[in-house]
DNA sequence: GTTCTTGTGTAGACATTCTAGGCGAACAGA
DNA sequence: TCTGTTCGCCTAGAATGTCTACACAAGAAC
């Protein structure tokens, strides 16, 4: 039963990913599974985080000078890339985060609008 | 002075469009640019809808059936195609509200992580 | 020494928005 | 009339970012 499991196209919307990648980094370092898997259980198994979208995305990031990279090794005794908020990544989150903050709002407004307060 | 008025790429999410067209053509049947002033005015000028993505998205909707198309004329007296949403698309805007609220309270979650309530 | 798991990575398809135009018709002013 | 402006519709191509579907290396399990 249910083998609608149907993966949907565009599970996230084109410009997020950057933003959730940057706020999970502010919580400390971490490498790609750890970034993808804490994205997914802080939104409760909403967005989900594809490998291919994770990488690209992790690189631009680097190449826009938001995150840095560094080899380690994980907890599992892996070899893995860790990620780190540089200072002007920290930046950019606090400007994505305004942006996202009014977009949202905006959208909000659409689809509720407010009343046409005529009062009295 | 403030000649930053640079244009951004992308001053829209993608996917968002279709949400906000069916959402104002749910007030009542508009033609174009009814539809993109609509928009940007009660979302305070937050969003802008360029003809570019209008169009294009417009046709997109009748293809999929959520709305329809009806030549007629503008209260300037002008030629225009008026939109209507149909049963189908009503459905729709149903479901792609849903979908938003989802996805935001998503973000939302991640960018402002609960407390740990570990209520005693 | 296979097989599973972890973790990184890429190529190409795909969807949508944006830039930057063009077009026809109604209107306004001379 | 004819000239320029506004209204409204439309499209081609670039740009961007996500998804699908792979490949691969190396440690763990047995």
């Amino acid at each position: 039963m249910s083998t609608q499991e149907r993966k949907k196209r565009l599970e996230l919307l084109q410009g997020t990913l950057d933003l959730l990648i940057l706020r999970t980094l502010l919580l400390g370092p971490a490498h790609g599974h750890q970034v993808a898997r804490a994205i997914e259980v802080n939104s409760d198994d909403v967005l989900q985080v594809e490998q291919g979208s994770l990488y690209p995305a992790l690189h631009r990031l680097i190449k826009r000078g938001w995150i840095s990279a560094e080899k380690g090794v994980s907890e599992n005794n892996r070899r893995a890339m860790f990620y780190r908020l540089t200072p002007k990544g920290r930046r950019q989150l606090v400007a994505e985060t305004g942006k996202w903050d009014r977009f949202s709002q905006a959208i909000a407004r659409i689809l509720r609008p407010a009343r046409q307060e005529s009062k009295s």
